[in-house]
DNA sequence: GCCGTTTTCGGCCCGACTGTTTTCAGTCG
């Protein structure tokens, strides 16, 4: 039994008991489901500590439920339900504009239980004669069924489309059309992947400009359109909304267009407790708006402190806006160098000389060129003599250049947690990073976490790369026992990575948040593998940030002189 | 069915858009 499994099961009982008018009881159900689709752990662990009803939104009921299931391997309540409604929600539930209330109706009326039934019945032109439906609703369910699975699915890494959205913004603003426009939703808070771009904007001729909107070159096909609200199919997959609103109502838009949903919920709850109203035109008293021109006077009336958007995850941020105590995370403009690169001298695709003007064009003061170590051969690893021989000439090229070069690598752990260099050439180095490349499927969580221990404590190495190995979408991350980690890292004032690479995003803002409860400082890297790269040190800051992180935690915020100062 | 700075009972976010209605239900975010 899989999360995903379990999840899509409750979904599926929230949606027949909405067929059935159940009040409230829907809501539950998908609530539990979503935690259940992004917990970071497998639910049968958690059932085995006991742990299922902290769970956000799993009580007594629900958790006897998957424990019946996780038992029996069915569950009676979905079985129940499913004898009187043998429909395929689960597919149905990707198609827009196909919610449990239409999916019942087509399967009452003309038998439909699945894709198929349904695409049968549309070509029948048999949809469009059922009460409630008509000719244009059997189009779009039509045109819907088409790209499904494309339109729900699909998220991208923000890394790789924030320098779209940007310019799309851009554009916006140079229309003329608008008074103010400005990025919201997850890319605002720097999600590491994104679903999809919401903008907002203010204009006094809305018509006209959701016309410029739906017209630029980048918009597919238009979803709906109306005044106030725009939503489009954009040609890189993703769908973009555009919001306009009043300039009175800006802040209180962009703050709960921002969300993410869970700290909005709890913002609205917080402003009912005061007797106040919040909506995304403002924040009301008795229906007079008393905030929402900017986010900071709808926070301030609510009796917290503004907060940066990355925060807003609801991980005890609205907590610590009401007690006044948040963090003063890392600024994106403290960052002074990038400290992991590659270059042509191991797998890289630029040249040493075209990675530092690209890093000096950035602004950088820093960066460290970090090639891979003799063991990962793939990568055209370098060895002792190599390592040398690059040396000498990163030295030549500090004594004239203005950005100064830090020398590294990133050093193979080898099966055991030896090291892949002996320690002469390691002496040398500014900058020494563990990694994990290899061997690692054979080996189970204890001898892997060992493995990593060992490296760590061998006061060798400066920093861990990208320490969880995920790969987002493709691999998962290792299993290994991080607390100890992390306790160690501190102990021997090891850093741990933040690998800003959108695949990699690694470590995850989560663990980042709770690493830095433990004492870990952080180093972080692009990764670059070319110039083009250099920018993902934007989306290690953003993780650092999303991590609560403040300038103390981060290793880039030093200059190239305490670097070379801290010990090792 | 869940949950707790309105707390163990009684609420549970709320507004926009669409298509089908002729005042609204369904869906979405």
């Amino acid at each position: 039994m899989s999360n995903q499994e379990l999840s899509e099961m409750l979904f599926d009982i929230a949606d027949m008991l909405e067929i059935d008018d159940v009040q409230w009881e829907p809501r539950a159900y998908r609530k539990a489901a979503l935690s259940i689709a992004t917990l970071p752990v497998d639910v049968k662990q958690l059932y085995e500590k006991g742990k299922l009803t902290e769970i956000d939104g799993v009580g007594k009921s629900i958790a006897g439920s998957i424990e019946e299931y996780i038992k029996t391997g069915s569950m009676k309540k979905y079985k129940d339900l499913k004898k009187k409604y043998p429909i395929d929600f689960a597919s149905f539930r990707k198609i827009q504009g196909m919610g449990p209330k239409r999916a019942y109706a087509l399967y009452k009326k003309l038998k439909v239980r699945d894709l198929d039934d349904l695409r049968k019945a549309i070509e029948d032109n048999k949809v469009r004669e059922l009460e409630g439906f008509g000719e244009k609703s059997e189009e779009q369910l039509k045109h819907n069924i088409e790209s499904f699975s494309k339109v729900k699915e699909e998220r991208k890494m923000l890394g790789y489309v924030i320098d779209y959205l940007e310019s799309l913004v851009e554009k916006l603003k140079e229309s003329g059309f608008f008074e103010r426009v400005e990025v919201a939703g997850s890319s605002r808070r720097m999600k590491e992947t994104v679903g999809d771009f919401d903008i907002l904007a203010v204009s006094g001729k809305s018509e006209a400009g959701m016309d410029f909107f739906t017209k630029m070159k980048e918009v597919k096909e238009t979803i709906v359109k109306g005044s106030t609200k725009t939503s489009v199919k954009l040609d890189i997959g993703l769908n973009c909304d555009l919001r306009v609103v009043e300039s009175r109502s800006f802040g209180a838009a962009m703050q709960y267009f921002t969300g993410n949903k869970s700290h909005n919920v709890k913002l609205r709850k917080i402003a009912i407790s005061k007797g106040l109203k919040l909506n995304e035109y403002g924040l009301f008293k008795g229906g007079k708006p008393i905030a929402g021109t900017t986010e900071e006077s709808v926070y301030n009336s609510l009796g917290m402190d503004l907060m940066e958007p990355e925060l807003r995850e609801d991980t005890g941020e609205v907590e610590a806006a009401q007690s006044h105590s948040l963090p003063e995370i890392v600024r994106y403009d403290e960052i002074q160098g990038d400290l992991h690169s590659h270059t042509t001298n191991s797998d890289g695709t630029n040249s040493i000389e075209e990675m530092i003007e690209a890093a000096r064009r950035m602004g950088h003061k820093y960066i460290a060129i970090t090639e891979h170590s003799k063991s990962l051969p793939v990568a055209k690893g370098l060895d002792d003599k190599r390592f040398e021989e690059l040396f000498k000439k990163i030295n030549k090229l500090n004594e004239k250049s203005e950005i100064k070069v830090l020398k590294g690598v990133e050093l193979e752990i080898l099966k055991d947690g030896s090291l892949d260099l002996d320690g002469s050439t390691l002496g040398k180095m500014d900058i020494v990073i563990g990694a994990l490349h290899q061997w690692t499927k054979g080996q189970d969580k204890k001898t892997l976490t060992n493995r990593v221990l060992k490296a760590i404590e061998s006061g060798k190495i400066t920093t861990i790369a990208h320490p969880t190995g995920r790969m987002i979408g493709k691999r998962e991350a290792f299993d290994m026992d991080y607390q100890k980690i992390f306790e160690s890292c501190s102990k021997n004032d090891v850093f741990l990575e933040i690998d800003g690479f959108p695949d990699r995003s690694d470590l995850p803002f989560d663990m980042v948040k709770e690493a830095k409860s433990y004492g870990v400082r952080f180093t972080l890297g692009s990764d670059s593998h070319s110039i083009g790269h250099l920018r993902f040190i934007r989306m290690a800051t953003a993780i650092a940030r999303r991590g609560w992180l403040e300038k103390d935690n981060v290793i880039n915020t030093l200059s190239y002189k305490e670097i070379l100062k801290l010990k090792r």
